[in-house]
DNA sequence: CTGTTAGCGCATTCAT
DNA sequence: ATGAATGCGCTAACAG
């Protein structure tokens, strides 16, 4: 048995310290707003106030509670704070289990960094159409344990019972539109037009397009203003490979191209990952990029410039995506700004690199 | 005046229709369990019983209970359930900004995946040393809104003041061991080793590193096994320089590499990404890659299949990391696994590709 | 400007 | 097996 033994406090390490102190408190989970009051001899509405109005409480008292709250190492209790103020500060991102990690993860980035200087925290959540996680995202859009949410899915939840468009939060998707919900989009149909344009000037007119997956809404915008455009000029004629946005459907469409009779002399494919498994195959079989084909992608992703050769490419505004998304969020849970007041649109920028030159050039 | 008239449900969205009966209940904000209760002719205890623990609820009353559920669209409010259970069944999972994206969008995977099929949710933070954030991610561990985190970022957020570690929820750490934590990692002292020995058995003596950012575990690992390794051969030279396992950090590490007196011949680095910026660099001042110079990476990125040449490197398990490090967290939070009983290791495999070949072969 | 009080919605005693 | 009542920790009315 020790009596009298002495624990030097300052040799501790700090969190042996703090652990001590908060022992002291009323019960074992840490110290509650009571105990602050306690400390500090004044209410637990003062202790409250001084913490989320400051401007409210007379600068001595408010000094003698922050004192306190340092002290104790007092941290709020968040689920208490949520259900009494009937929001949580968090947002849920909802992703498709195959996404594209290079595109989406800036965009993320932006997310988080917005959400973040503004005091949210982000719930992230994969779902695919018809697995048991779709109905619990719908679920979580119910329960009040979110305050809004981003799609980056390009579809919304929706298990045919319901949807989570239906929970009545706002909602912002990002890169996608989804009806129902305000769209942060980007002009990928001019984009994509001002890209076909290069390769025309550069006196292509043989063209083959790399498809992204059935009725995805890129795949339809893009698709259809290559088309229309292409449509315009009596000399051109447009291809089409089915894909999925993986290198791998890459590799399978570069395939079917080398079995082509008459090959295209330009290719642009819906992603940078696609046309990046496409030169790569077409190249091993002796094909040249760009000698004997222009190879275009689209999104920018960093590889771009990296891969062999370097991709022409239309770069998004990956991060500014996610932030501008995050943003119109966080404006529409303030009440400042309402599903009326999109679509937001932000502008790509082609980038011309190696891969695609004038017919005959390269 | 609209008198007597009639809306078909049936032909109306499902959300038109629930929306409409959720207006019949209590207030505006929703279905309560009181509500549900009424509805059922129970009491609340019964509902809550028959939703969290089924079997003690005679089948009768539970069909009932559920039957009310779905009809008025329930689903509990998890501040209030997390604020009486005391747990709210998500998670942290912290990252830093500048993390590797084609590396980590995997065991994010893993995690996510993992926790999902328990029914916890995952919250993700980005941190850097030193900014604000650090000091939220930090309030978050106290303040009840999780149950348990995972560092992907390689080091614990910590102010000087406390640190996450101080909370006192379980913690796992994957990829890189952080201490106080349960740490999910690869032999990657090992693997690097047999890349090492590869390497020999083509002839190579002479040897560069491209090393990762200083203080990084993975970095100091990595490079203490293979300097360890090769001061065992007398005949081997190892010379580094330093980088940040970034694309650019490679091609800034080729301009050195290009302007060397002796150049070393085999190449070693420290992830994936650098290999890759080093390789185009090299490659596009005339040297041959593997014919002049092999170059071998690390982790096993799915890039590594796409560049030019394709790169030998260590595969490392990214999904079954991040779900070990998932399924750790859950044990810990069952009470079936503590600290003590970690670190957990996985296996890495050896990836040859044409990045490499023997010494004046290629 | 500050203290007292009530209640957010739920899970869990304690009775029955 | 079920119901009544309590309190998780906090903030917002209301009083003073």
């Amino acid at each position: 048995m020790l009596i009298g033994f002495e624990i030097d406090y300052k040799t501790l390490p700090y969190s042996r310290r703090e652990r001590n102190l908060v022992t002291q408190t009323t019960n074992g989970r840490g110290p509650k707003i009571r105990d602050v009051a306690l400390h500090a001899g004044v209410s637990t509405a003062t202790v409250s106030r001084a913490l989320t109005d400051p401007a409210s409480v007379r600068p001595a008292l408010r000094d003698k509670v922050l004192e306190a709250v340092k002290a104790l190492g007092y941290t709020p209790n968040a689920a208490a704070r949520s259900l009494r103020a009937g929001r949580t500060r968090t947002i849920l991102v909802v992703t498709r289990k195959r996404w594209s990690a290079p595109f989406f993860s800036e965009v993320l980035n932006g997310i988080d960094t917005t959400l973040a200087r503004a005091g949210h925290a982000m719930i992230l959540g994969n779902f695919d159409a018809g697995d048991r996680r779709e109905e619990e995202i719908i679920d979580m859009m119910f329960s009040g344990h979110i305050d809004g949410a981003i799609i980056l899915s390009g579809i919304a939840a929706d298990t045919g019972t319901r949807s989570m468009l239906d929970a009545g939060l706002p909602i912002v998707s990002i890169s996608a539109a989804v009806a129902g919900t305000l769209a942060i989009v980007t002009d990928e149909g001019e984009s994509i037009v001002r890209l076909a344009d290069h390769l025309l000037d550069g006196g292509h007119r043989r063209f083959l397009y790399l498809a992204g997956p059935l009725g995805n809404y890129n795949e339809t915008v893009r698709w259809a203003a290559l088309r229309a455009h292409l449509a315009g000029r009596a000399d051109a004629t447009l291809a089409r490979i089915e894909g999925d946005y993986t290198m791998p459907a890459g590799i399978a469409a570069a395939k079917d191209f080398l079995a082509m009779a008459e090959r295209p002399s330009a290719v642009v494919a819906c992603n940078d990952e696609m046309a990046i498994g496409f030169m790569k195959t077409v190249r091993a079989a002796g094909v040249a990029v760009p000698g004997a084909v222009s190879v275009a992608g689209f999104d920018g992703i960093e590889f771009a410039d990296y891969c062999e050769p370097t991709l022409t490419t239309i770069r998004q505004p990956r991060f500014e995506l996610g932030a501008a998304g995050a943003e119109t969020l966080l404006k529409m849970l303030a009440g400042t700004m309402a599903l009326a007041d999109g679509p937001v649109r932000l502008v790509n920028r082609l980038r011309l690199a190696d891969s695609t030159a004038p017919l005959g050039a390269g």
